[in-house]
DNA sequence: GTCTATATAAGGATAGAC
DNA sequence: GTCTATCCTTATATAGAC
């Protein structure tokens, strides 16, 4: 009987891991609903009911996988320094976004998943420690904007668009290989570059 | 019994587009293997079995809506215009997107979990009918740079730029309203003024 | 901890009456 | 065209042997 209060054996932690990373592949492709405890089970290489001896419930695997996400995934917002040089700060966020997409593109398609759902997990976070988050940051950046060393524009909207462009090329990515084509291979280096040139410079030719 | 062949009925013609209104909602909510034929039929407001006069199966009635998709959502980047100013050109496009994550905003989650899921259905299209469009557009916009209108970028990944920030409002909506929290309810258009600014002028101050 | 067996429900789809 | 009834498969979850 797997007990919440006795210290996890070997066995357990290494089978636990087995089936999250497992799920991660499933859900972030399927979605909560789409996803079965089979696939999961199959994916992790072990019986339905040998997982569900780990984890009662998919509700219960997905709870896991949430749990970690938004923290992991907010982490680079967090180490933006309201002591450091604007434009460096800004163009540091944008290449730790940018690498988050290259090094973890499930667990973006995971968050866009549940969001795309209306957010019924993580709905709450969301409005509690995302928005405090947020604003605290986009204080940080309007301060910038105050002292004449950024750009005016809303703070807000500048973090969603650079949430929006790094994360694309997770949550699109099957869209952007089919569009590069044989090129693609050097795109999260191309995108990089890219972005950092709007966000700093923009389109108009100074 | 239902014929391909003969015109359809009004009765028809309404139930069908009933049918593909309601499985818009669910299958942009739950995506294909989340959304149920019950739930569809439900939303609908007919019984399974009569939904499934009209569709025979799940997968038509998906095909169906996706016909439509790409190409309505295409739309927009086929009205850039070579021969227009560059900068009023981009500008008109990131508004025509804004306006579409505004108005069909289950229709870009919809698509977003189409390529979530690695774009199964529309695979094809991507490679062929959008790779094309986009190249050529990319290459109107490489014109405009090398003329020295446009400050000098990877035409494709500012091109996924813009399809990434504008459709964030729709696909993330929940997200967005949560940061927003009271404040949230101007949201897109102080997102198209924020992007205006971001795209043509930059971060950096002049 | 893992396996076999099974309960129970949901889901996709069809048959045939009306 | 719509309804009732039904088939078959998949899916979540549990029981109990080993």
């Amino acid at each position: 009987m797997l007990s919440a209060t006795r210290k996890p054996t070997r066995i357990q932690t290494k089978n636990r891991a087995l089936i999250e990373r497992a799920a991660l592949k499933i859900f972030s492709r399927d979605g909560f609903r789409g996803a079965t405890v089979d696939a999961i089970a199959d994916a992790a290489g072990m019986s339905k009911q040998n997982l569900l001896y780990y984890f009662p419930t998919k509700d219960d695997i997905y709870r896991s996988l949430m749990e970690g996400l938004l923290e992991d995934w907010l982490a680079p917002l967090r180490e933006l320094d309201a002591g450091g040089e604007p434009i460096e700060q800004i163009a540091a966020y944008i290449d730790r976004k940018i690498e988050l997409a290259r090094d973890f593109p499930m667990e973006s398609r995971l968050f866009a998943s549940e969001m795309i759902r209306g957010a019924p997990t993580l709905g709450d976070v969301l409005a509690g420690d995302l928005k405090a988050l947020v604003d605290g940051k986009a204080a940080v950046i309007r301060d910038w904007m105050d002292e004449g060393r950024l750009n005016r524009l809303d703070p807000h909207h500048l973090i969603f668009a650079i949430w929006a462009t790094t994360q694309h090329y997770a949550d699109f990515d099957v869209q952007v290989r089919a569009v590069l084509g044989a090129v693609g291979d050097r795109r999260l280096e191309d995108a990089a570059a890219t972005l950092q040139t709007i966000f700093l410079d923009g389109l108009r030719p100074r």
